[in-house]
DNA sequence: CCCAGTCTGGACTTGCCGGTCCATTTTACT
DNA sequence: AGTAAAATGGACCGGCAAGTCCAGACTGGG
């Protein structure tokens, strides 16, 4: 019950509401703003989205959510070498570089995420992702003998996700980027210093 | 011309602010909402912040970015030894434990942050102020003897702040604490690493 | 060609919420 | 006590934005 005319305006509508919430924030977005954007009317956002403004809010902020991780490929999938770490880093730092001061994502979530428990389970399920992502990297690091194997991997892992989320938002609210570096360079030092070489005092498995 | 009599109630207006922030988020705030819980009328609100909700809000701000500092006292303002550090990272821990997944400060920071420039400048100032005080207590453990004098102080504290803020956000739209204490370890366990026997190649200053 | 379901347009309703206004009371100062 | 300034209460306004409705236009299968 969906035909191909219809699938298409369903998509028009989410992108131009990610379009709108980027350019304007979250608390700005209004229905009306978006109709104007994508050459729709009201009827047809509720059509196709019959919970309203929460239930297409929640769609933008899936879609939002799939691209973060898409936008770190191919390297966080590729993770194995410290050179592939590198790359991602960067990759990391150039997606936020070029985003600047929007989250569509982030506002969301902070927006929807106390309401809608919904919202809150999609950002869990990002995090998740992220963290096995990273964490598989490490493991691989690890079983390569380049990282030491007492390194906890998923909170080490758990703790370079907060990392860059906290840079994100140092970004979005100051306009500065350097913290999202440093927090990632830090990170990244912390691996390299806990190569088993270096802490040949280390026995324990 | 501000009685005391004044000062308490704009006092009061800001304190049953922030607490209906606490409550209800920011987007569901509204000024009869705050006006109800405090017992004050709305023409009060607009001869205490002619600026209406936004220099209220903005108000409410600056007193909960003060509050930031203060809840981490006095450890933060001590950080010398390997044991205040501790204690800083148990104190920060325990207030986003308590605050749970509420944070006025950061939802007003990224919704009037975009918009606002004073909001930006106070977002700024607040990371800024943190940072140099973690930066003195590695500098002071770094003149002790305890961090290799090699470490960069300034762009390290700035991913320890990233990292902090990283773990709130992930509370806050999760409501899981184990990516902050994650990150605030990880952080620890990098000062620790860099620790001036365990790298006896480094002869840089 | 037709008809059932889908899609679209836009006028309309509803309610909320920020902001204004003015009349009244309280405070502070001499 | 008196007066000017500050504090307070609450009615009122205006606009905006979410959501509703219905009439009409497409689509696709039989």
């Amino acid at each position: 019950m969906l035909t191909a005319k219809g699938a298409a305006t369903r998509r028009r509508i989410i992108e131009g509401a990610a379009a709108e919430i980027r350019e304007m924030g979250v608390a700005a977005t209004t229905l009306d703003g978006i109709l104007g954007r994508t050459a729709t009317s009201k009827s047809q956002v509720f059509h196709y989205f019959p919970g309203g403004k929460e239930e297409l809010l929640l769609a933008v902020a899936a879609r939002e959510a799939d691209r973060v991780l898409e936008d770190q490929e191919p390297h966080l999938g590729d993770l194995g070498t410290w050179q592939t770490w590198d790359a991602w880093r960067d990759a990391v730092v150039e997606r936020y570089r070029r985003q600047g001061v929007n989250c569509p994502l982030g506002l969301l979530v902070t927006e929807l995420g106390r309401t809608t428990p919904a919202a809150q389970q999609l950002t869990a399920q990002l995090v998740d992702r992220w963290q096995a992502a990273l964490r598989a990297g490490i493991e691989r690091m690890q079983v390569a003998g380049a990282i030491d194997a007492a390194v906890d991997a998923g909170r080490t892992a758990a703790a370079i996700v907060a990392a860059i989320q906290g840079g994100v938002v140092i970004l979005m609210s100051t306009g500065r980027i350097i913290h999202l570096e440093a927090a990632l360079d830090t990170m990244m030092a912390f691996l390299r210093s806990a190569a088993p070489t270096d802490v040949p005092g280390h026995d324990e498995e």
